[in-house]
RNA sequence: GCGCCGUUGGUGAAGUGGUUAACACGCUAGUUUGUGGCACUAGUAUGCGUGAGUUCGAUUCUCACACGACGCCCCA
């Protein structure tokens, strides 16, 4: 069997739905903010990544997806999104454009050679925002505002949001020689990665997780005592502009971002979510001024942001966000004869143009496995086509919920069905189960009542349950019988 | 690149160095029910990640590899 990549992954089903919505809010938040879709190539220049985001960097150095096409070209899969874009504004002469700054967003997958772990794959799906032309703080907290907006909408709820400075590129190479010369007489006491990262990324040192705790560490010299007036003056308007737009942050001088094109404000958001791996961070971005005229562009002020979409989907789940996805279908046509069939055939076309979400039965089942998977595909109605009735011009339509019968007109058939689905809407959000009795609100279920489940059952709230025993469990309250139950 | 654990049917899984790999769910068919959701009956892996080794014999022991989960490095 040829299986798929490592850290690669097929989505579908319900996830895929989820991934889905998460875009259109994605599109809905953006065009708000007045930021234009840009889709770039997924394959760019091995020179571009080893320019722009750096060499001494692990995702261009040991993480890349490099490889030599049939005409010799030296090709990458790109690692993150902002190069590209980056390359694109040069090449288009975007710079030139009427409506500046420029202002773009995208969305795609992005490629990293890794070992794979929660929360990060090979694989990945990125979205992110660039403001292209603008070295106002305005913008720097624009793109905060935008992200945290976007993930409220989305419905998460516990976030931190971690802002940093790392100055102009001048107070950087200047704290980082320093921080290496106050570090290193005592490096012997640090962790291994750290007497590592001394000479490669000293900056990282400052968040190591062994040695959080040791002295020299916690009085080692800040970034912010390294700004000089400008970059301090950005710094806190940056603040001012963000605490205007009322949006929660905290100053964490260890933010240190891995790309190398950052500088001036860097930051961070974690989703505060119960269960998330070590990779609890969902986005992340900063300024990079400098990197547009290091890839021969002109003088570009820059700032920018990305988000991990797996992460993001991963703490709606984790969190049972309740998202708007629909998992039914209106109706289900149900026949036992070639003639009611060919009558399904035209009713479905007809109903399916008229707007309706409309499926029948293709695997030749019987009448009682016919209703089995109107059930399973959650039809709001059924209706059995039955040969008697059609040469009546009727048909006996049966609502799935209340179990009530009408036989109606097939001239009304239509009106009918909008009449009652658009009842049906109203109360979609409410759930209906009960002792004993399937769930009707589908799998993301939040019900109020009790349910019973035994072993080997399924859970009457409709969450994959695996219970030894009887259980009494309501919607939020831990599992009674001591399984991974989420009723 | 390093570490730890794992890999048995559509699903959750039990299990053993030796004839037919438990149980449950699901699915399909049948009986019954005025057109299903209950009950009952039957069917549903020639197979235990891949390859090699040990052995008379391996799904069960050993090794390698692949993949999965988690962590480190690094990073969204």
């Amino acid at each position: 069997m040829i299986q798929r990549q490592k850290g690669c992954h097929d989505i579908y089903g319900r996830e895929a739905k989820i991934w889905k919505y998460v875009d259109t809010i994605i599109d809905t938040v953006m065009e708000k903010y007045n930021y234009t879709y840009i889709r770039t190539p997924i394959i760019e220049a091995t020179e571009l990544f080893h320019r722009g985001i750096g060499d001494t960097t692990d995702i261009v150095t040991k993480e890349s997806y490099d490889f030599q096409d049939k005409g010799g070209r030296d090709i990458t899969l790109r690692p993150e999104g902002t190069a590209g874009v980056v390359r694109s504004y040069i090449e288009n002469k975007m710079y030139g454009d009427a409506t500046q700054p420029v202002k773009v967003y995208y969305n795609g997958t992005m490629y990293r050679y890794e070992r794979p772990q929660s929360g990060r794959d090979r694989e990945l799906t990125q979205f992110g925002m660039e403001i292209l032309g603008s070295d106002d703080p305005l913008s720097d907290a624009e793109i905060i505002s935008a992200a945290v907006n976007l993930y409220k909408m989305l419905g998460l709820k516990e976030l931190k949001v971690n802002i940093n400075t790392l100055g102009d590129n001048e107070s950087r190479i200047r704290y980082r020689e320093e921080l290496i010369q106050y570090l290193k007489p005592h490096i012997k006491d640090f962790c291994e990665d750290c007497q590592e990262r001394l000479e490669k990324n000293p900056l990282r040192i400052l968040d190591c997780k062994v040695d959080q705790e040791n002295e020299i560490l916690k009085n080692a010299p800040k970034t912010l005592d390294f700004l000089n007036e400008e970059s301090r003056d950005r710094f806190e308007k940056v603040q001012e502009y963000l605490d205007i737009m009322q949006i929660p942050y905290e100053i964490n001088p260890n933010i240190v971002r891995g790309l190398d094109y950052y500088n001036h404000t860097v930051f961070e958001i974690e989703a505060k979510v119960e269960g998330f791996g070590a990779n609890n961070v969902i986005g992340a971005g900063g300024r990079y001024n400098g990197l547009v005229s290091q890839l021969d562009g002109p003088e570009t002020p820059c700032v920018g942001f990305a988000s991990g979409i797996g992460r993001l989907v991963m703490a709606l789940e984790l969190e049972k966000v309740k998202l708007p996805i629909t998992e039914n279908i209106d109706l289900f046509l149900m026949y036992v004869n070639e003639d009611e069939k060919k009558y399904a055939a035209y009713l479905m076309q007809e109903l399916r143009l008229a707007g309706f979400i409309v499926d029948t039965e293709y695997t030749g089942r019987s009448l009682k496995g016919q209703f089995k998977q109107a059930d399973r595909l959650n039809a709001k109605f059924t209706c059995v086509l039955n040969s008697e009735d059609l040469n009546n011009n009727e048909v006996k339509i049966k609502n799935n919920k209340t179990k009530e019968e009408e036989i109606i007109s097939l001239d009304v058939l239509i009106y009918y069905l909008d009449e009652h689905l658009g009842e049906e809407e109203e109360d979609m959000e409410e759930c209906h189960c009960k002792e004993g009795k399937e769930c009707t609100c589908g799998s993301n279920c939040n019900c109020e009542e009790e349910c019973h489940c035994k072993e080997g059952e399924e859970c009457t709230c409709g969450s994959d349950c695996n219970c030894e025993e009887e259980c009494h469990c309501k919607a939020g309250e831990e599992c009674t019988c001591g399984s991974n139950c989420t009723c």
